[in-house]
DNA sequence: TTCTGAATTACACAAACGTATAACAGCCGG
DNA sequence: CCGGCTGTTATACGTTTGTGTAATTCAGAA
């Protein structure tokens, strides 16, 4: 007769948000590899079995993980602009240093990112989540460069949203992998002139002057 | 009376490159998780047991396959200016376009990079070896900028190289992720662009005109 | 040709993996 | 206060993992 653990009966909405919570933290952590059924249980204080009471296998959880991880992401840009300033260079600005800054440039974030990479590309349903994400963050850039007082043709438009893009992604990784190799605000202030140069406008000024009114 | 399995006795450094070949293989496939001792062994053709032959552990094994992704990298990069144009405006572009074009960019390099980047963060050798590759690459774009015939301070020319190639590492990360989100040279076309921009020079111009000559 | 030693195979082992199933216990409607 | 539904735990199973060790066989030296 021994001591069967005791229990909370939980929503099922809180179940599943704590165990994808969990097996977010694991591959961050550790990769997907860490991220076992067992550890992630652990972590989320409950016994292995539950997990297979909420998701049918190992890899459904892991599919609804990284769905919380990419709308998390969207949702944090987002809502950078929530209370934005209506000048389009001092959105512009302010978007393109939050996408630099924490806590979007974090090294658990590219851990999370570079886990589920291999199933991205493996997994169609997954490809077609991370193809979202990506040009939906890729269409807000662009439509905030559209906003510029400046004249650009459609292919302009779409290839300076390329590269902005592109430029945010590869600060991001750098400062996220290599975080101690820049200096504090050194990669915000790269971002804002090399973005601005690639538009043909001066951002760093602007992000200064709204800076100084608040 | 079972059959044993022939072999051949091969020399030290060949049976290392294969295994570590190997390994590097089935990373890009399926990411750490799927390069296991077994298959490792199976797709270099021997049994499992002669990797800890050569190899103190499969630790060991993933840290020599790493340094070998890294230094064939940096190899790669270094080759495109080996028969380089002597104009510096040349040299520059031909080396952004090389950095943003196959064999550089492609799936399988970017799963595999992925595919250590928590190996990389956890261990102290790996960080190093990261750390000194992608610093050698800077430093050469860098360098490669410092040659323009241009005026800059030495904290321009540091940013203008981070942000470079922030902007490259950016697309070449798009590009290997989602290659057919883009049309044949588009990739290339806007970071010639906008590394010019960056920079203030024509960059495009520069490229063509150096092909055109050829 | 024979011998020797090192490269390679073969086998075994404990731990950890994802999964399946049955037993328990918390909680809601009576 | 009490059944019964089901969320949860407990336990077990077969596979695969990395690793350890003994047996074998290839290739060069003598």
């Amino acid at each position: 007769m021994t001591e069967r653990r005791p229990y909370r009966r939980e929503s099922e909405e809180r179940r599943r948000d704590d165990l994808i919570a969990a097996a977010l933290e694991l591959v961050a952590e550790g990769g997907l590899r860490a991220a076992t059924v067992r550890a992630i249980a652990d972590r989320a204080g409950v016994t292995p079995g539950l997990i297979r009471h909420y998701f049918s296998s190992k890899e459904d959880l892991t599919r609804a993980a990284y769905r919380k991880l990419m709308d998390s992401m969207t949702a944090d840009s987002a809502a950078v602009l929530q209370d934005a300033p209506t000048d389009p260079l001092a959105r512009l600005a302010r978007f393109v240093v939050a996408s630099v800054s924490p806590p979007v440039v974090d090294p658990v974030a590219v851990g999370l990112w570079a886990g589920f990479v291999h199933d991205v590309r493996r997994d169609a349903s997954m490809r077609e989540v991370h193809s979202a994400t990506y040009l939906a963050f890729r269409d807000k850039l662009q439509s905030l460069i559209a906003d510029l007082p400046r004249q650009a043709t459609a292919q302009q438009l779409r290839r300076e949203a390329i590269a902005c893009n592109g430029l945010i992604d590869g600060l991001w990784l750098e400062g996220s992998v290599l975080p101690e190799s820049f200096e504090d605000g050194e990669i915000a202030a790269i971002a804002l002139a090399s973005v601005g140069a690639i538009l043909g406008v001066n951002l760093t000024q602007a992000y200064d002057l709204e800076r100084n009114i608040l």
